[in-house]
Parts: C-alpha cells; sequence; structure tokens
DNA sequence: CCAACATATAACCTAAGGGTTATATAAAAT
DNA sequence: ATTTTATATAACCCTTAGGTTATATGTTGG
C-alpha cells in the first residue's frame, strides 16, 4: 500500500474528467462508460486508480457500482498543497537571504 | 512541443524533489546530481521538463548551469490545482476557507 | 596548450501507462 | 432456466517516461 498520490490520480485528462463528472452526483460505472469513447475495461482502469488514490469510493448496489467524490481525500489534498505553496514562500524570503549572502560567487563550490 | 500540464511536471517525485531542494536555494546542475542517486543525464532530463513548465529557470555562470525556482510559476501551477479541487468540492470548501483565514497560509504575494 | 571538470547529447533498454478485444462472472429480467 | 445486462479480468499492443552508458562539447585551472 502506498501513500495516496493525487498527482498520479489526476495526471490524466480522463480521469480529471471523471471526477469531474463525479461532482454532479454519483454516478455508475455503465454511466461513465457511456460517456467516454473509450472501452468499458479502460474507465475501469481509470476507476482502479482513482480508487487507490483515494479521490474515489465505489459501493455495490446489486449489479451496479456506483463511484463517487471522496470529498475527504480531496479536502485533504487540497490543505495538503496548501501548505507546501505556504512553505515555498516562506522559504523564499530565506531564498532571498541567501542569494544576497552568497551572490554570484558560486563557482568556489569544493 | 506539448501541451504544458503541471501534472506532468510536478507529477514524478523526483521532480518533486528537485523542486523541494530548489526552495532551499539556487544549486547547480552538479549539486542537484549529487544529491540523487541517478545519473547527470537523468536528472538532466528532469531538469528540461521543470524548464519546459518554467517552474524553474536556469543561468549560466562559466560552465556551471545553476537552477533556482520560478516561485510565480510554481505558484500558479498550484493555484491551477488547487483550483480545479476547489471546485470538485465547491461547498465543502467552507471550513477551509476558514483554514485560509485563519492565517497559516498565504496564499497572495507581494 | 592541455587536463580536468561540468554539462550536453546520442543511442539504447525496460517498465508502465493507456488503450484494445475477447471472455468470464454475477445479478436481474423475462 | 435462460438470456440479458453490468462489471471483471486476461492477454495483448503501442507509446512514452525514466533510466542507463558512452561520448562529445565547452570552460577553467595549471
Amino acid at each position: 500500500m502506498m501513500m495516496p498520490d493525487v498527482y498520479r490520480a489526476l495526471g490524466d485528462p480522463t480521469r480529471r474528467r471523471i471526477v469531474s463528472m463525479l461532482k454532479q452526483g454519483s454516478k455508475t460505472q455503465k454511466e461513465i462508460v457511456e460517456a467516454f469513447d473509450i472501452s468499458q475495461p479502460a474507465i475501469k482502469k481509470h476507476l482502479t486508480i482513482l480508487l487507490e488514490e483515494k479521490i474515489i469510493s465505489e459501493r455495490l448496489k446489486g449489479k451496479y457500482r456506483i463511484y463517487s467524490l471522496n470529498t475527504n481525500s480531496l479536502q485533504i489534498a487540497y490543505q495538503d498543497m496548501l501548505q507546501y505553496i505556504a512553505e515555498l514562500l516562506d522559504d523564499q524570503l530565506v531564498s532571498l537571504k541567501d542569494y544576497v549572502e552568497r551572490g554570484e560567487i558560486r563557482d568556489e563550490q569544493d
């Protein structure tokens, strides 16, 4: 089991479309398949990846599989990214300091 | 030339590590290479991709190439992703707004 | 000038990603 | 009980991504 990777999950345009679809509400696999031009197994693979990365969740209803957004994970992903940017900006101040201190004299390394 | 895709740039863990390194300050290619277990050409490829997506920039200093974060672009990149996720979450984002306004996160710069 | 160093580039390998078709399985409908 | 429907799975193809080694190019120090 690996750490959920939102970059992996959302890195593919088809998966982003699926996720966007699910924003409108839960959908069966069949409904999702019909919304795309690609085959059912291909869609299934995308769904599996989204499940693995916890972006969506799945429940059974008879012969149907119903997929919905996992808002919890998305929210966490969102916060992680915000945090990341925040840290970046903070460090940037340090970096500026670093630049001033070390200046252009960078060829005296070893 | 291919479609600029921030997920492409940040989708690879090695590239994210490089970005994290550069958060600490500018580095020569050599310094970056030495921080990883992979070969110089491999690192070079990652740097090229980050350059293409404008996440980093490069300047020459004699025989050295010095890489630094393009803070603005990185920020925009993350904001794009955040925007996407935010749209997915819509109403759920109230608590998040709260979180942001608490001042732990500064998502604007001067 | 020459040797050493930093980087660039070419050629190649392998694994993974995204797609396919064909077929198996499970639930529902007839 | 059979057929239809929804989903799962297997086997395969093609392209790309990420890595390698070997070598060329450019810059600097001795």
